[in-house]
Formats: structure tokens, C-alpha cells, sequence
RNA sequence: GCCCGCUUGGCUCAGUGGUAGAGCACUCGCUUCACACGCGAGGGGUCACUAGUUCGAAUCUAGUAGCGGGCACCA
């Protein structure tokens, strides 16, 4: 069989993705038996403008390795693929699109428009599922959904009409965060916060029918044009006889009242604050409390209004600052202007400085939905969230919750339905037709908003499951599995699912949150378009492997860690040696093929067969607990050792001389069916996280064939993705087995160290003397004497009781208290052979020290467990046998 | 201001009460018939600091420092 020595990776990545696709591996229905588990999954929709980034191929991969994992274990599975329609995203990109037509979206209208972006999501939407089918992304396409689907649609109207019908859905004139430049409002979480290099304006209000002045801070001087009222701490006795006071406002011909509100800190300025409710939230609550007029002096596109003031009206907000303290300098009314950091509030998309704006939008009451969340989570502990500690977050902003506001003013999205009549009657409902029966005229004008991105999203894992219709696959897989994402969206998101499940099914939309870590860049930022610095995934891909880049992904697990290309290299490294472990086992395979029956335990077997079927035990063990309790880092480190340092470096080794004779025996044929065998149970380990190269292997591997699948599986075609997941079998665990390969690897790890001290070269085979007082051992080094020979290269492997060796040989002490020795006629530095044994037993006496002091401790002895101290004891034995053997060599080297 | 996380070998990170681990880097030796993307043998860490709990602390508690993140406020 003609294998290459370096795997390929793009060979593999070719074909196999399509060919699961197409027959249907990643449905639910491949999986044919009727009481199977359940488990899903919900991807977390990417909008239907973005591309994969690292985040993506992270959270993809942990996806994908739990569904591969709870497939092959039996389990019905589906990882349900979609994308979301991202309002302003998307709106922004097909307006960009436009404008270089030198057309504006209001040139076309409104419906044009609309079909636009349609027209755009077909031809160049969705760049990303083809994108995730490289990674090997293992989700169902047929069931593949978007939030803008018409079903998706009902289920956002059905939601947002019972939510109204119920009086948690209000319309009304709120305060709320203005994007000037994408025209809409925003909700809290879409608004970011950044410090700013800025100044505090000292302006002075004059006091009416007075001389006195009040003076007052501000960050913000255009906005004293919409003041109505000026606040102080009722408690703050500098201004106790001011309160109720009426004052000039300068530059307006208003006066406005001093009022006493607890909301002011008297530390912080003067101690008085100007009160402008239309354009500030505190100020906006402190006007609702004194009952202050709301004037509006900054309008939409964040220019003044003509309630600001012919002199100001029509100037952009920034030109009004200044104009506004060149007036108060001229009228001495400025008192000072110092330098202040403070932090402004931006669009989280544009970066436009957001308006505080009063506003007419649609709200959900959250008290009530939050409630439920929290409820849950006290009665039933749900969600899990892993790690735990984002519980705490989840709660504290449940805790503080504010109503949302769910209407933007955009174009794409969900149009809010909710009709006006004529007569300016509001008709919320399902459809125009039943608006139009239920406002008893069809002359109704819909509202011209859109919902919230994340209105739809939050529906998300029961919208795409069929809901508001009772299907099969709500009722099959609702709730979901687990939900696995990053931590920046357990408010926007993940809280939300929760209210939303709660209120709509009464059940929790997932069992479980993962929560993964942040790939940073090499210098511990995070990555991102404008800082340039993101790591593009399908170029590692191109240059390492998808597997190799997704088994380091996921070791990544649930902390942040630097992207370090070198450790993908590593991993690449890791595939290269399956490779070449399978070429081995494929090119030394005539005569056997995969057989269940070589994996059981049986008298005849060697140690190292013996022992390699215990380590696979461990191993699957291991991993079973290690993925299902999420310890991704943990499962891939399991899977690494095993392979290379257990199967590779030690079972291959051993086993070599049998599998690669040169005569065709039942010994062969057993040797290499069982390192086939051992080889399909490792690969079947490894698939979940390394997707081609297993299925690459496995296929060539003879005897991989339609027996292998797991029984719900047993008509498909032969897959290693449908293949039975190795169940642990304790009986095959070999604790005596491992012990005595200790013993060997021992021995062996001895001999090659004095052979690499004693510049032995390589190829010289040496005779090689081993004294052991202990029958045991020594029956264990006989058994496999002629494996333990050809690893150390030995001419001569003599095992005795009383080892009785030339004066001048290499020695070395061993476990359990025997000794090995190369004799080395003329080779040898006696001095420097007694200071390296010197060494030795300058490390064995630091080591009885530790051990004998904490054994001197009669508390120790007293109070720990009785497992420990037995345990210590047996330590100090073994110290005590090589002490004494030490002795004893080197006295022979006298 | 409140909350959270991190601080372990040169680098990137595991470990979370009982003998300090990995990968990379480093040193030495190897074309040993699967693999130089490899093999063998090594060197290297008072686990940020302080105090406490404990027979025993890298691990638990409290505090300190540095770094990172989130939330609130910022007139």
C-alpha cells in the first residue's frame, strides 16, 4: 500500500465533508433507533453578513465535538445551523452597496429596498456556512433556518402580539440612546462606553430678583439650552435657602426653578446640576419627579432645534458647544473650564457619540420575564453555566434588568405589527387581515419600525424548532442540550433565550451554557477589524489542517489564552504522527483486519498487549468524563498522551517485532490484528476532534466496515463518524499490567540514560546486566526480555537475583531495588562513574528527608488519611531498596 | 464605586489540598527498516506577595500588588 510520509490535510479535507452531507450523516434521521437519547444543540446564527473569525471556529469546534461525540455514542443529534439577519449590520452594508450607485435607500422606498437586501443574502449573504462546512462543522443543513424565514417571522409576530395582549409590550415616550448617524434608537446593550479626554464647564445661572448666581457643571453646555430646572441635595445646606428659588436662564428668556433631589452628589462640582430632562436619563427622571418640562433642543440628526433659539437652531451639537460658551464668556458668566476625563457613549457599530434622546418606541416590561429566569435558576439550577462563575453575572443583570427597547428605525428586519387607523386607533395582531378585522376598516398604516435584532434571536431555539406549531422536532429536541457561546452575550442573548423559553414553552431553552474563552492576539488583545490584529482561521487551515487547528482550539476550552501560531504547529505535528502510526500499522496489515475479539482479555496475551488495552480503557474513561463534564483542555490532553506516548512511543515499539516479521504465523496475524484493532479504537477517540484525518485513516483501515457502526447507524455506509464510540470496559483495565510495564519502562528509560551519559552510540549493541532480588520483577523482565532488548539494543540481556558484574561497568539503580549495568571495559572514568552515582544518592537522601520528616510527624501519621500514610511508606521503602542497592554499587565500583 | 478573572520553568498554558506538568524554546546524541512535522537522553520553576486555616497549601480563607474584563455612575 502506497502512503505518503506527510499527511496532507487538504487531500482529506476534500472529499469527505461532502459525501457525510449528502448521505445524510448529519440528520437526526440517520440515527434509526426509536428510544434513542436526545441531544441538540443551537448554533449561535452569525449574521448573515460576517465571515468566519477565530471566535466562530472556536465555538464551532467545541459544537462540533460534542455532537460528533453524542452521535457516535448513539444519541439522536442535531446541531441546528442558521444565520441571523442582523438589522443594522445588514442594512448598513447593502446602503454602502448603494452608494456607490449614488442612490440612497430613501431613493428607492422603502419595499425596493427591502428586496434589495433579499437580493443581496442570495447572491453574497452567507459567506459563512460555506466557510463552516471546511471546519468540518458537522450541523444538519437541511433544517438550516434564518430569522428572517417566514416561519421564523410568524413566530416573532405570534411573541410580540401575546406579549402586547398581555400588557408587556408598551408603546411610549421614553428617554433612549439615539444613533444620529443609523437614524434609530438603541437599546442599552448596543451602546458602548469609552473614556474620553473632555472639560467641565463652570456656567453661572443668575438667581431672580438677586444678585446671587448659582454656579453649575457641566460636560455638555449646548444642552443648558433645554434646561428646566436646576437640582441640589436636599441635605446640602450651602444651597438650603436657594431651594424652591427661581433663576434666569441665560441666553433663553426662561425662568426655571431650584429644586432638591437626592440624586445629586454635593461632592462632585458645585454641587448643583443642571436639570435638561429631554436630553439626559438622571435629568429625565429628576424632571418626571419635580414635574419639569421636557424641551427639546437637539433633534435627530443632532443639530439644534428652533426650541434652542433662532441664534442656535440648525447648528450641529459640537458648533453649539462653543457658541453657547463664547455667549456665557461674553455675559461673564462662564466661570471656568477645567480639563475632565469622562467616559461618552457610543454606538457600538458606527462609533457616533449616541443622543439621549425622548423618544415615541416599543418596550418590553422585563420585570416579569426576568422573574421567571430567576426563578428558575433558584428552583432548578438552570441554566448551568460552565464555568460557574458567569452565573453570578447573569444574575446581577437580571437583578438590575430595565425594560428594552425593542423598536429600531431600520428598513430590514421584523416590521412591527402593530397598524394605526385613521382615526389614530392602534390595532396590534398577527396579520394586516386580522388588524383589519379587528379595526373594522382596512385603511390602516402599519408601524414603520422594525424589532430589535436580537427580539428574533432570542426566540432562536424555539423558533427554529417549528414553534408557534406543536412539531416533531419541538417536541423532540426543545429544550436544548446545551447553548455553547462567549461571555459578551449573556445579556444580549443568552438571558434572553431564557425569559423567552420560560414565557413561551415554560421550560428552559437549554440545560447548559457553555461559556468559551476569547482567542486574544500574541499580545494579550483582543482581536479585532479595526485593530487589524484577527488571526483569519481559514489561513491557519490552509497552512496547518483543519484538525490540527480545531484539536487546539478546543484545548483552548474556557479560558483566554494568546494565539500562538506554535501551538497549532504542535498539534499539526500531533495529525502528522496518527499518520504515520496508521502508515505502520496499514503497511504491516496483510493477513488481519479489525476484530473485536483482539481487544478482550485473554491468559496468552504479552504485557504490553495487555497493558495497551488497559491504557485504552483509562483513556476512554477519561475522555467520556472529560468531555460530558466539558473539560475540553483535559480531553485533548488525554487523547495526546495516549497516542503518542502509550500507543506510539511504547505499544508500537513493542509489538514491532511480531507485526513487521518476516514469516506469515498466527503470532503475526494476532500482533497485527490487535494493533489494527487498538489503532480503529484510537481513531474512533480522535474523530470527534479531528474530523478528515480520522475518517481518512479509518477507511483504509481493513475490516472498518459496516460492523463497526454503532447499532442506531448499522444500515449506513461505513463512516468513522457513525462508528460506535468506545464505551470504557473495566474489566480490561490492568492495574497489575501497568505496574509491570512500569517496571519495564523503567528499566528500559535506565539503560538508554546510561547509554546516552556513557556515549554509547546508537547503534552499538551492548550486553546489558540486570540483578534484582525480587522474583517478581525479575519474571516480569524475562517475559519480555527480547522487547526490552531490542529497545535498549542490547547484545546480551542477562536477569539474575545477584547481579555480579565487571568492576568496570555503567550502573544504575531501579526500582523496586534492583540494579542494571553495562559493562564497559576501558570505557570507564571511575571518578566520574562515583560523583554521577554520588549525584544520585545526594537526590535519593533529599527525597528520604521529605518523605521521613512528614513520617516523622506524629500528627501526620495521626490525621491523614490511612490510603496517604500507607502510601508514604511504600515511598520510603522503595527509597530505603535503591538507597541500599546504591550502596552497594558503588562499593562494587571500589 | 461594585463585581469577576488572571498572576505556575525563557514563551504559551494545564493542574485546584497529599512526590510541580505539557507543548514550544534550550543542551547533548541520532538518516534505529511508521514518522527529522521524527527518535533517545537531559537542563530549567522558593507555583506574584503577606498573613491565616490545616498533620500538610501552587491548590482553601483574608488582605496586598500588578494585569485583564464586566456593570453602574460620571451634572
Amino acid at each position: 500500500m502506497e502512503i505518503p510520509k506527510q499527511y496532507d490535510p487538504k487531500q482529506a479535507e476534500e472529499h469527505h465533508y461532502s459525501r457525510w452531507e449528502q448521505a445524510g450523516f448529519f440528520a437526526p434521521e440517520a440515527n434509526q433507533d426509536p428510544n434513542a437519547p436526545v441531544f441538540s444543540i443551537v448554533i449561535p446564527p452569525p449574521n448573515v453578513t460576517g465571515s468566519l473569525h477565530m471566535g466562530h471556529a472556536l465555538q464551532h469546534t467545541m459544537m462540533d465535538v460534542m455532537t460528533r461525540y453524542k452521535r457516535m455514542c448513539g444519541y439522536r443529534t442535531l446541531w441546528l445551523p442558521g444565520m441571523d439577519h442582523a438589522g443594522i449590520s445588514t442594512q448598513l452594508m447593502v446602503t454602502r452597496e448603494l452608494k456607490k450607485e449614488r442612490l440612497s435607500r430613501h431613493d428607492l422606498g422603502r419595499e425596493k429596498f427591502v428586496e434589495r437586501v433579499w437580493q443581496w443574502k442570495q447572491e453574497s449573504g452567507g459567506q459563512i456556512t460555506k466557510q463552516m462546512r471546511r471546519e468540518g462543522a458537522s450541523v444538519d443543513w437541511s433544517r438550516e433556518k434564518f430569522t428572517m424565514d417566514e416561519g421564523l417571522s410568524r413566530a416573532v409576530c405570534e411573541v410580540f402580539v401575546r406579549l402586547y395582549e398581555e400588557g408587556m409590550i408598551y408603546r411610549g415616550n421614553r428617554i433612549v440612546n439615539w444613533c444620529p448617524n443609523d437614524q434609530t434608537v438603541l437599546s442599552d446593550l448596543e451602546v458602548e462606553k469609552t473614556p474620553q479626554a473632555g472639560k467641565l464647564y463652570y456656567l453661572q445661572y443668575p438667581v431672580k430678583g438677586s444678585d446671587e448666581r448659582i454656579t453649575v457643571a457641566t460636560t455638555r453646555p449646548e444642552t443648558m439650552l433645554g434646561d428646566t430646572g436646576v437640582a441640589v441635595n436636599p441635605k446640602d445646606e450651602r444651597y438650603a435657602a436657594l431651594v424652591g428659588a427661581t433663576l434666569l436662564l441665560p441666553l433663553t428668556d426662561r425662568e426655571i426653578p431650584v429644586v432638591a433631589d437626592d440624586f445629586v452628589d454635593p461632592e462632585f462640582g458645585t454641587g448643583a446640576v443642571k436639570v435638561t430632562p429631554a436630553h439626559d436619563p438622571n435629568d429625565y427622571d429628576m424632571g418626571v419627579r419635580h414635574n419639569l418640562e421636557q424641551i427639546v433642543v437637539i433633534d435627530t440628526h443632532a443639530k439644534m432645534t428652533e426650541a434652542a433659539g433662532a441664534e442656535f437652531a440648525g447648528l450641529d451639537r459640537l458648533k453649539a458647544r462653543e457658541a453657547v460658551v463664547e455667549k456665557f464668556a461674553e455675559l461673564g458668566l462662564l466661570e471656568k473650564i477645567v480639563d475632565y476625563e469622562f467616559s461618552i457613549s457610543k454606538c457600538e457599530r458606527c462609533k457616533t457619540v449616541v443622543e439621549p434622546l425622548i423618544s415615541l418606541q416599543w418596550f418590553v416590561r422585563m420585570e416579569p420575564l426576568r422573574d421567571l429566569a430567576l426563578d428558575l435558576l433558584a428552583k432548578e439550577k438552570k441554566p448551568r453555566f460552565i464555568p460557574d462563575t458567569y452565573e453570578k453575572v447573569y444574575t446581577n443583570w437580571l437583578e438590575n434588568i430595565r425594560d428594552w427597547t425593542i423598536s429600531r428605525q431600520l428598513w430590514w428586519g421584523h416590521q412591527i405589527p402593530a397598524w394605526y387607523a385613521k382615526t389614530g386607533e392602534l390595532v396590534v395582531a398577527r396579520s394586516f387581515e386580522e388588524a383589519a378585522a379587528k379595526a373594522g376598516t382596512a385603511e390602516l398604516t402599519q408601524d414603520a419600525d422594525v424589532l430589535d435584532t436580537w427580539f428574533s434571536s432570542a426566540l432562536w431555539p424555539f423558533s427554529t424548532l417549528g414553534w408557534p406549531d406543536e412539531t416533531k422536532d419541538l417536541q423532540t429536541f426543545y429544550p436544548t442540550s446545551v447553548l455553547v457561546t462567549a461571555r459578551d452575550i449573556i445579556f444580549l442573548w443568552v438571558s434572553r433565550m431564557v425569559m423567552m423559553g420560560m414565557k413561551f414553552r415554560g421550560r428552559e431553552p437549554f440545560a447548559d451554557v457553555y461559556i468559551t474563552g476569547t482567542i486574544l492576539d500574541p499580545q494579550g488583545q483582543r482581536m479585532s477589524k479595526t485593530k487589524m490584529n484577527g488571526v483569519d482561521p481559514l489561513a491557519v487551515f490552509d497552512k496547518y489542517g483543519v484538525d490540527a487547528t480545531r484539536i487546539m482550539l478546543a484545548s483552548v476550552g474556557s479560558t483566554d489564552a494568546r494565539w500562538n501560531e506554535k501551538q497549532v504547529e504542535s498539534y499539526r505535528n500531533f495529525a502528522n504522527k496518527i499518520w504515520n502510526a496508521s502508515r505502520f500499522a496499514l503497511m504491516n496489515s496483510e493477513g488481519a483486519r479489525i476484530d473485536p475479539q483482539a481487544l478482550v482479555k485473554s491468559d496468552d496475551l504479552a504485557l504490553h498487549d495487555r497493558w495497551i488495552l488497559s491504557r485504552l480503557q483509562k483513556t476512554t474513561r477519561d475522555l467520556h468524563a472529560a468531555i460530558d463534564g466539558y473539560q475540553f483542555h483535559e480531553s485533548v490532553q488525554t487523547l495526546y498522551h495516549f497516542f503518542w506516548d502509550d500507543f506510539c512511543d511504547w505499544y508500537i515499539e513493542l509489538t514491532k517485532a511480531d507485526v513487521t516479521s518476516e514469516d506469515a504465523s498466527p503470532q503475526r496475524t494476532q500482533a497485527r490484528t490487535r494493533l489494527l484493532s487498538v489503532l480503529d479504537q484510537a481513531l474512533r477517540l480522535l474523530h470527534p476532534f479531528m474530523p478528515y484525518i480520522t475518517e481518512e485513516l479509518w477507511q483504509r483501515l481493513p475490516g472498518a466496515d459496516a460492523a463497526l457502526l454503532h447499532p442506531a447507524y448499522a444500515s449506513a455506509s461505513p463512516t468513522i463518524m457513525l462508528a460506535a464510540f468506545p464505551e470504557t470496559r473495566g474489566d480490561l483495565i490492568d492495574e497489575q499490567a501497568e505496574w509491570e510495564m512500569q517496571a519495564v519502562i523503567d528499566l528500559v528509560t535506565r539503560v538508554r540514560n546510561l547509554r546516552s551519559e556513557m556515549n554509547i552510540k546508537p547503534g552499538e549493541r551492548v550486553p546489558v546486566l540486570v540483578g534484582s532480588p525480587d522474583d517478581q520483577l525479575r519474571a516480569v523482565y524475562s517475559a519480555s526480555a527480547d522487547q526490552i532488548s531490542r529497545l535498549v539494543r542490547s547484545s546480551e540481556l542477562k536477569i539474575s537475583a545477584v547481579n555480579e558484574v565487571p568492576r568496570a561497568s555503567a550502573r544504575a539503580v531501579l526500582t523496586g531495588g534492583g540494579e542494571v549495568a553495562i559493562p564497559l571495559e576501558g570505557l570507564i572514568d571511575f571518578e566520574q562513574e562515583r560523583q554521577r552515582l554520588a549525584k544520585e544518592q545526594d537526590k535519593l537522601r533529599a527525597e528520604a528527608t521529605k518523605v521521613e520528616t512528614q513520617l516523622g510527624n506524629p500528627n501526620f501519621v495521626e490525621r491523614a488519611p490511612e490510603e496517604k500514610v500507607n502510601e508514604l511508606r511504600a515511598r520510603i521503602a522503595d527509597i530505603a531498596q535503591r538507597t541500599v542497592q546504591l550502596q552497594l554499587t558503588i562499593e562494587n565500583l571500589q
